[in-house]
RNA sequence: GGUGGGAUGGCCGAGCGGUUUAAGGCAGCGGUCUUGAAAACCGCCAGGGGCGCAAGUCCCUCGUGAGUUCGAAUCUCACUCCCACCGCCA
């Protein structure tokens, strides 16, 4: 969430930032709530001083054997006053709160203005569109041809939208975890961790997903218990260090974690329907920084270069695209989307979605350090990117890999997992 | 799932209705001493909020939420979490 104070002193920033986003941000609201909270808090302050000062007196006088009924009866009259004021404030307090939280992160200055996807700017590619010399298929094509994911058992266990890895799939797909976690954390310096896949409400609050992920029915949450399965690997390690205060010679933090995402996609149905480009149950090797202020932007460039190393490594061209404002996520303030090529499908695939979320997880989540030892704790910044989403990687190696006979070759670093070059 | 024990500041730990503005110790930071270090000694060491230009001042927080009381870390109730044992179990 932003900084209250912030808000108060720069209400047309936050309605401009949100507007930009394409988000409500009611920001009117919070102000009026926000001036009857502090106008509130001042009168109970006050009562409160004078109660104290008069039960003090209280005891004083009973130590003295001295009467003290009538300074009782003004002491009692206070607190009846005082309940009444502290009863408005616990009304409002959690309504400031709600509206807090559902205020978007502001874009940063530098992210392009736009109103749709056709406004992301074109940052870099790497590679180029192979060619074939024949008509390359579609990844569902070729994975039925070598047997390797099976749609209908998927359909039949748990439901539409969910697929099963068999074989040489379910081995590449291992395959593929261990590559990237291996590159990150013996080459890129990450320290790999493996979260539990479920969290409680207050995760899913501090990094942002709740409360609109979770009302918009973008979760799965359990039937009961108040757990949610996670949307992303960012909840559960970003909330690692929830509500602590670090310090300074810790940052930056660097975690890598595997774990499967589960995502209802509720506003996305009949997209995507063929294939495995969207599941509700998918795997990803996410990366979590948590950083200094001053170090988040340079940070979150290493970020989207440590993902691009993925791509690289298994020889798979892709560009990069930094997101207009109306295409961000809620939390961010500046996102990187990482695009591989799908021959098959003819189009780019967001593999990988690097951001850079400034204070905003860190305030909600209660993540702070200390420059010095008796410094004033700060927020961090916080930091998050895919690398990478496996099912669209997969996708890629199947469909960029595919020779005329059928089988697919495979990116050279996985050859020696299987013992061959094609699969 | 059952039974019992516990939850106090970075850590340990007093405290059982009013000089607690939370003792004391450890760790940390600053200083004295020392060639330097150690030891010893002195000092500083939680977070949040209101008002104020500031200096400052006041309020809240002893797991969480209610309650009793003039007054609650301290008494009552509920809940949460942790630990131990039993049951079940990969």
């Amino acid at each position: 969430m932003l900084d209250l104070k912030f808000v108060r002193e720069n209400p047309e920033a936050v309605r401009r930032g949100a507007a930009l986003k394409k988000q409500e941000a009611d920001v009117d609201g919070l102000l009026a709530l926000d001036a009857e909270r502090r106008q509130i808090t001042t009168r109970a302050d006050e009562l409160k001083q004078e109660r104290n000062a008069l039960s003090e007196e209280v005891g004083r006088r009973l130590r003295a054997k001295e009467n003290a009924d009538d300074l009782k009866q003004r002491v009692r009259n206070l607190g009846d006053e005082i309940k009444k004021l502290d009863e408005r404030l616990a009304a409002i307090e959690p309504q400031m709160r709600d509206r807090l939280l559902r205020i978007p992160n502001l874009p940063h200055e530098s992210v392009p203005v736009g109103e749709s996807e056709a406004d992301n700017r074109f940052v870099r590619e790497w590679g180029a569109k192979p060619n074939f010399d024949f008509e390359p298929k579609p990844h569902w094509e070729i994975a039925e041809h070598l047997g390797i994911i099976n749609f209908e058992q998927g359909a039949k266990v748990t439901g539409s939208g969910f697929i099963v890895y068999s074989g040489a799939g379910a081995r590449l797909q291992r395959a593929l975890i261990n590559f990237m976690l291996d590159l990150h954390t013996t080459r890129h310096g990450y320290r790999e961790v493996y979260p539990p896949f479920l969290v409680n409400v207050e995760s899913m609050t501090g990094t942002g997903q709740y409360p609109k992920f979770v009302e918009t029915d973008g979760a799965y949450k359990v039937e009961g218990d108040e757990l949610y399965l996670i949307p992303t690997a960012e909840v559960p390690v970003t909330n690692l260090r929830r509500d602590e205060i670090l310090g300074d010679p810790e940052l930056p933090l660097y975690y890598a974690a595997y774990t499967p995402c589960f995502r209802r996609e509720a506003g996305a149905a009949g997209r995507d329907t063929r294939g495995i480009t969207r599941v509700h149950q998918f795997d990803k090797v996410e990366l979590v920084k948590i950083v200094r202020p001053e170090d988040s932007y340079a940070e979150l460039e290493t970020l989207l270069q440590n993902a691009e190393a993925v791509l690289q490594a298994l020889g798979l061209h892709y560009r990069v695209m930094e997101m207009c404002t109306a295409e961000m996520g809620f939390s961010n303030a500046k996102q990187y989307d990482i695009e591989v090529w799908a021959p098959g499908m003819g189009r780019y695939l967001e593999v990988s979605s690097c951001s850079n979320f400034t204070d905003y997880q860190a305030r909600r989540a209660g993540i702070r350090f200390r420059r010095e030892p008796k410094a004033k704790p700060e927020f961090v910044h916080t930091l998050n990117g895919s690398g990478l989403a496996l099912p669209r990687t997969m996708i890629a190696i199947l469909e960029n890999g595919q020779q005329a006979d059928g089988s697919v070759r495979l990116p050279e670093p996985l050859q020696a997992v299987f013992g061959r070059e094609t699969l």
